[in-house]
DNA sequence: CGCTCCATACCGACCGGTTAGTCTGCCGAG
DNA sequence: CTCGGCAGACTAACCGGTCGGTATGGAGCG
């Protein structure tokens, strides 16, 4: 049995990550203590400083994951074979179905930027500016195609979209009436109406 | 001359409020010692905790503040003798403009709610609630008068809307080309768009 | 008018406690 | 024997909050 792993069989670095990302999201980044992130990892500071440079860093790689995934998403809804309408449409349900998955990694996301060193904060903005151009190519693309109302800047109904998806880490409880699909659908409605021409 | 001013006339506790949301928005609340708190009001702590009781309560005041002028404006618009139709639209963009008029509060607002006592969150989250609810009754009138559509439960299509004025502090910029009218006329039509029947 | 006295406003050294990060060394696998 | 993987004691830097002390203006009184 190798070292790396305890009873779960889960990797060291992947259980600090899992804690970590549990805890600041709970109590926030500044209000976590590493200690509090290895107790609850089953270790010690030493195995985190062991794979990780600084508790800067750990929080980096929370918003690395989250980026990846949402990138390859939008990706893939962006670049199907369907009319724009209806990739427009799946991009921002999936959006919001994927951010409620991960409630824990958005809330951090949306609440501790400002907690990132200057570079990581500067690449991460980068990232993020990839995946806001993407979604604003498909409203720009449906805007020519004459399918979309042009009343409103592309770039001002990506930010109108992503200020909901934002937000849902505030309202949005598991246990409320609404399944995350449902909450998905009416929203990617309300973006596809305001849109009508 | 009386002690309780200096140079600028100021009283001691705006003073230390008004350094107190600059560096709260600026750094975050955590970050923000008390010490660079009373060094930039010009004070010392004896005169913080002179006016105010902790830490905490300095950033409920901050709350306290905002709460009362938004309510006080969502107030007087929604009583206001026009077609539902048009004080919903004036609601939506003066929220808008007043959160753009006040970045940081609004950054404030929405980044460290989770910092706030129990108790202080309690009360905070009640009166956002019955801001909440005042809105959400002007899109339910709108939505029996037949004025709006009913494919949106009126919950969250007031979600909707506050997410994007939440989402404001992230990317709205003095120096972009929108002023914040505009902007807010922007908004308020994307909503009065979504819900046209 | 002048003197006393006190509430208010504020100062700043200090305290107990916490924190991120370091470092030395053990341990078991290859 | 060696080396990655980790333990855990340790340190230096803060931090929020306290507290005894000082200065000032005005109220009350003779």
């Amino acid at each position: 049995m190798a070292r790396t792993t305890d009873g779960s069989g889960i990797p060291v670095p992947q259980r600090l990550l899992a804690a970590a990302t549990r805890l600041f999201a709970e109590r926030g980044y500044d209000r976590t203590s590493v200690q509090e992130i290895v107790e609850a990892a089953g270790v010690t500071k030493g195995a985190l400083y062991h794979y990780f440079g600084s508790k800067d860093d750990l929080l980096h790689e929370v918003y690395a994951r989250v980026l990846r995934l949402q990138q390859e998403r939008l990706d893939a809804f962006a670049d199907a074979d369907a009319p724009v309408e209806q990739r427009l449409r799946d991009a921002a349900a999936d959006v919001v179905v994927t951010t409620i998955d991960n409630l824990d990694d958005a809330s951090i996301f949306f609440r501790s930027m400002h907690h990132l060193s200057p570079e990581k904060d500067k690449q991460v903005r980068a990232e993020r500016r990839r995946y806001h151009e993407r979604f604003r190519a498909l409203v720009e693309e449906g805007q020519k195609a004459g399918v979309f109302s042009t009343a409103t800047p592309a770039d001002l109904v990506v930010d109108y979209h992503f200020g909901s998806v934002h937000h849902l880490s505030t309202w949005y409880r598991p246990d409320g009436p609404l399944t995350p699909q449902q909450v998905a659908d009416h929203l990617a409605d309300l973006l596809l109406r305001a849109l009508r021409p």
